[in-house]
DNA sequence: CAGTGAGCGAGCTTCCGCTTGACTT
């Protein structure tokens, strides 16, 4: 028999595929690329027509070894890395790494992961594709010479550490300019005209006017017309439409509906979704592509059929709109459509479900609806008031997935309309013009500037989620949340033929999770644009993309493309480095009024500052500096604001004949006081806050005396308010606010975290049971059948607060140690059988404590 | 967590795209 050595890029794609294909080949994989430029250093000799050195990882030395020695035992080697740009060029680097000979390397490739796909590769071999690994070439080329010429500029010209590249300067450009957009935005309002009719039976109708009026006087004008009107159904009008499910996911489309849905951030997306992959569970999770495998649709046609009946079918192949798509893996589904519930956490039992239930719902009939329009006359006036009503007749695939809309535009639900007949006359409760505001667009989540990216095709599946992190990292981006701001809007009624004005408040512009652009962004942003606008122009990539794809179809030469790009852009790197100015953040804001000096604002080593005076070494004289807020930017704060900055800290009085001190730290506004820093949550100013209140929050604290020896105390942090014992935080439940504490009560919510957490233990556990904490004579340790570990110091004399996280990590024994030879369904099948156990290990678990106790005496 | 903000000027920082790592007692 000969021997087969076949390399993917995936330790568990090789582990399925080396099951499909049997005896005689063995399956390993690359781990990813194998070799690249050294991580240090340009490693372009841009003179030799832009030869690259390349080096093998350190980390994958060993990797290699191995390979090649499999290599010289194989009679054949076939690469099937995945088919695209990247994959082709990591069988080429492979080849290379291995010394593999020509003549014994067949390039195999496939795009699911089936036993008929893999068996059709393997009957279809062919070479390496060396016009596309000159593409992929081209395209690491580019991006090394982009971010390693850029980023030292930015060291030079605006701060050490910094960082640019073809896509992350772009992702921070984005966010720089939509908040600025947002900064611009002039809001105009108008009035909507809204009627609600009595109907028999306590049935409403609500009617709306088509259009907006833009004039009070107008909508005024008009609801004195109507004060006198007689109201019928003039037409009804019912039209069948239907709604039909999206595609299954891709990894942005996962990553956005995880975030609407599930509030995940995009990389906890991607770790869950990659332990899901790794259990077995689910397809590739990093993919571009909408395409299901027929066994995929056959697998959920039959799971349709089980579970909905035959009439809930509908099979569809979709196809990507995205032209910067490659196409080399399934979109992302469950491997069994018949596992209704999958993964280790709750985590990733939710994010299966999504999976499972937007895969399945894209196999599933058409949602038919029923829509029916009213129109109603008004006899004073030509207008007409529109209802809409829409009603389900068969829900198809909305039975299991509805779309949750990413934009914060969230249409109003529509509802069954009640029984009307043409020429009935309506009675009129009440007619509103409200005035509604128009809205910037909505500062980008994590997601949906995941969206915008691949719109724009920039970015790839796997580098979305570090490209999001990267951004946040170096200090452009913070994810964040903004308090609403209030105002006043008119409301204009007639009801019973009187009309009255009133006005009323709404918050808007409350946002959470948000990505906001530092002063560093938009100052770093703009040195970019004015320098480099070709780079970082938002249709760069697209342009790049077009000429790799010359090169992988043989039209042009790879060092071709690169010499025309380089030529140009080197050329405005060198001349940027030697005429630039340094990235100017200063602005002038105008006079104090108290020193008679000038105030300024700019960027400073860690962050923006305003500054009241310069330094001036003949008088001794030195400025004074205070860091902007959070949320200021240099460009648009004003003088006030920027005077404000410097009546902090500012004493507030005293307690206990010692000064309580009010100031603005990085986290927000907080009361000091003996050393100890109070946060003041974000009801207190503490430009404002008066000395009666701070007095009164410290002497909430001091009123919670002790419990089991430490004293208590509570305050209003970050995430809402909490009381503080032995180091440790536990939030109030709502409802209760820190003047409501006394020692009891505090104490019976320490008392009632605690049992919440220990439970979640016991539960937790009870999924495990062959694992225990035990008491040894030495301290505790965790026994794992008949082997025992020692546990690290920090635990060993409380045990208690141990979670099966850590005690899979101290010993070692992942979920991969449960599913050697088991497949999916053997897993599902043992819990049950295990409960009798589980009893035990809880109580095991929870009483260590006490066991403790006990001895110690 | 809760402040800092110059300067000796060494030696350092950085890209995008593939993939999963895991030092102890």
């Amino acid at each position: 028999m000969s021997k087969n050595l076949v390399i993917v890029e995936s330790p568990a794609k090789a582990k399925t595929i080396e099951k499909y294909l049997g005896e005689g080949f063995t399956v390993r994989s690359s781990y990813g690329h194998v070799r690249d430029l050294p991580k240090k250093g340009l490693a372009i000799d841009v003179k030799d027509n832009f030869k690259p050195t390349y080096e093998v990882a350190p980390d994958k030395l060993a990797l290699i070894g191995e390979l090649s020695k499999l290599a010289r035992q194989a009679d054949i080697i076939w690469l099937a890395t995945d088919d695209d740009r990247e994959g082709e060029a990591i069988s080429w680097h492979l080849k290379e790494a291995l010394g593999l000979r020509e003549s014994n390397i067949k390039r195999i490739v496939f795009r699911e992961i089936t036993k008929t796909a893999i068996l059709k590769a393997v009957e279809n071999p062919r070479k390496i594709d060396l016009d596309l690994v000159n593409a992929q070439q081209a395209r690491r080329i580019l991006d090394r010479l982009v971010g390693f010429e850029l980023s030292p500029i930015l060291w030079k010209k605006v701060q050490a550490g910094l960082s640019a590249g073809r896509v992350q300067s772009v992702a921070v450009r984005l966010v720089v300019d939509r908040e600025r957009e947002i900064e611009n935005f002039k809001t105009t309002s108008a009035f909507v005209v809204k009627a609600l009719f009595d109907l028999e039976n306590n049935r409403v109708l609500e009617a709306e006017l088509p259009r907006k009026i833009a004039i009070q006087g107008d909508a005024m004008q008009f609801l004195e017309k109507c004060k006198e009107a007689i109201f019928s159904i003039k037409n009804l009008e019912k039209k069948p439409a239907k709604r039909s499910p999206s595609p299954p996911f891709t990894t942005s489309t996962l990553q956005q509906q995880a975030s609407v849905k599930l509030h995940f951030s995009v990389s906890q997306t991607m770790t869950l979704a990659q332990k899901l992959y790794e259990a077995g569970h689910i397809s590739y999770m990093r993919t571009d592509s909408v395409n299901l495998s027929q066994e995929a649709i056959s697998g959920a046609v039959n799971q349709i059929t089980n579970e909905f009946g035959k009439e809930y079918v509908q099979t569809r192949q979709y196809k990507t709109k995205s032209e910067s798509a490659q196409e080399a893996h399934e979109a992302i589904r469950p491997t069994n459509f018949a596992v209704r519930e999958a993964g280790g956490d709750s985590g990733e039992r939710r994010l299966y479900e999504l999976i499972w239930k937007r895969a399945i719902a894209s196999q599933m009939a058409d949602a038919q609806l029923e829509k029916t329009v009213a129109t109603v006359d008004i006899s004073t006036t030509k207008e007409d008031l529109i209802a809409t009503g829409e009603v389900i007749k068969f829900d198809g695939f909305l039975r299991v997935y509805t779309e949750t809309s990413i934009d914060e535009d969230d249409e109003d639900v529509k509802g069954m309309l009640p029984p009307l007949q043409i020429g009935q006359i309506l009675n009129l409760n009440n007619m509103s013009a409200t005035e509604r505001f128009t809205r910037p667009n909505a500062r980008f989540t994590e997601a949906t500037l995941v969206k915008q990216l691949e719109e724009m095709g920039i970015g790839r599946p796997s580098t979305y989620a570090p490209t999001i992190s990267t951004i946040q990292k170096r200090g452009y981006i913070l994810k964040d949340a903004k308090d609403g701001k209030q105002r006043q809007y008119q409301r204009l009624v007639l009801r019973n033929k009187q009309i009255k004005v009133e006005t009323l408040t709404e918050i808007y512009g409350a946002e959470k999770a948000k990505l906001f652009p530092t002063n560093l962004a938009m100052v770093t942003n703009d040195f970019l644009v004015e320098h480099f606008g070709k780079i970082v122009d938002y249709s760069f990539t697209a342009k790049v993309e077009k000429e790799f794809d010359e090169i992988a179809h043989g039209k042009m030469k790879w060092e071709k493309m690169l010499q025309l790009f380089y030529g140009d852009f080197h050329k405005t790197v060198e001349d940027t480095v030697q005429h630039g100015e340094r990235a100017n953040s200063a602005r002038v804001l105008g006079i104090d009024p108290k020193t008679s000096k000038e105030v300024t604002v700019r960027l400073g080593r860690y962050g923006a500052l305003a500054q009241i005076g310069v330094a001036n070494e003949e008088t001794g004289e030195t400025p004074q500096y205070a860091n902007l807020l959070k949320g200021q930017f240099l460009e648009t704060i004003t003088l006030e604001e920027a005077l404000d900055l410097f009546k902090l800290p500012r004493e507030v009085g005293f307690y206990k004949e010692k000064p309580i001190l009010a100031s603005i730290g990085r986290y927000g506004a907080y009361l000091k006081y003996n050393e100890e820093f109070i946060s003041l949550g974000k009801e207190h100013d503490p430009l404002l806050i008066d000395s009666e209140t701070a007095i009164k929050l410290l002497s909430a604290r001091d009123a919670l005396g002790e419990f089991e020896g430490k004293s208590m105390s509570a305050g209003t942090g970050r995430f809402g308010a909490y009381i503080k014992h032995d180091g440790k935080f536990y939030s109030l439940p709502k409802g209760i606010t820190i003047n409501d504490l006394t020692n009891s009560k505090a104490i019976e919510i320490i008392l009632a975290k605690r049992k919440t957490e220990a439970e979640k233990l016991i539960k937790e556990f009870s999924e495990r049971p062959e694992i225990k904490i035990l008491k040894g004579r030495w301290g505790a340790y965790i026994a794992v059948g008949k082997d025992a570990f020692k546990l690290p110091k920090e635990w060993k004399d409380n045990p208690e607060d141990l979670t099966l996280a850590d005690c899979l990590k101290i010993t070692g024994i992942g979920d991969k140690k449960t599913e050697p030879k088991t497949e999916s369904k053997p897993t599902e099948k043992k819990a049950p059988a295990k409960k009798a156990s589980t009893a035990k290990t809880a109580e095991k678990k929870t009483p260590a404590k006490k066991t403790t106790d006990k001895k110690k005496k």
